[in-house]
DNA sequence: CTTGATCCCGTAGTTACTACGGGATGTAAT
DNA sequence: ATTACATCCCGTAGTAACTACGGGATCAAG
């Protein structure tokens, strides 16, 4: 499937256009952010109402959506440039993107590795100190070595 | 113990003198950094060589390895300076520091929590399109959803 | 006294947005 | 037709925590 589906004239609600404050609703993306998307050209400049308000049709609203649902996964706004690319491209495989993915778990598991390591060392250091009253407090003190 | 620790006339080394390149060589902090900090008042201003050079001293180690230490935590320099300010008003509790790493904690036990759901969406991706030449994969569909 | 390392400063770039301000439209009710 | 209010426009600046850059001064060693 490319990312630009055929909406033939046969289509049966041809001419669907948002706003960018309901293309904001629809996705929950923020409608600065959509524009936002626009200038670094993650999203294409949709054409204008005469009046120069922008006219987002149901591309434009799978495209959102896709980039949504990419950033809920973590992946970075470069990561989703290289998805979005192969997907522009229309001849992607299921193995570049696995390539993409599995690049990106690798960092997701290298964060969380991270993450506990420093829960750990927290939780150590907050049962020491936990009763209250006791000045110099022995974490502060490892803090300064 | 105070920040400010008591270096008498009667210290074996009274005056220490690191230029800004030590510093920065014995806590591991990027010199531009130490300036930032210095910028954004975490680490004060030291006293220049006539040449207008910075010139710490051993306080500054401590206090720079202190900063150091706590980034290496996660802490926040927002976290950091809240720790400093109790820390430089002398009177601190350990009870107040236990807040303090209590709630930082708990930060750091969401964001595993994230990145543990994360990695579970990403594993079961990453498995349905290990084998590699197949056009149209599944989840590039799944997030156009 | 020359050479290379180090230092100075201010500014801009990084990531992924969010917020602001002031003016122009769109839409609905009266 | 007018009024009112929501929505839209644009560009700029702010967020966190630095890093990088550029061009000039100074220091330390040989």
């Amino acid at each position: 499937m490319a990312i630009h589906t055929d909406v033939t004239a046969r289509d049966s609600q041809e001419s669907v256009t948002l706003s960018i404050g309901a293309l904001s609703k629809r996705t929950g993306v923020h409608l600065e952010t959509v524009r936002y998307y626009e200038n670094i050209g993650i999203m294409p400049a949709p054409p204008r109402s005469p009046a120069g308000h922008r006219r987002y049709d149901r591309e434009h609203l799978k495209r959102l959506t896709f980039v949504k649902r990419s950033r809920e996964l973590g992946f970075t706004l470069k990561e989703i440039r290289a998805l979005l690319a192969l997907v522009d491209g229309g001849d992607y495989t299921c193995g570049e993107v696995h390539e993409l993915t599995v690049s990106h778990l690798h960092d997701v598991r290298e964060k969380i590795a991270d993450l506990q390591r420093l829960e750990t060392t927290l939780a150590e250091i907050s049962e020491q100190c936990a009763d209250g009253t006791i000045p110099d407090c022995p974490f502060i003190e490892t803090l300064f070595r």
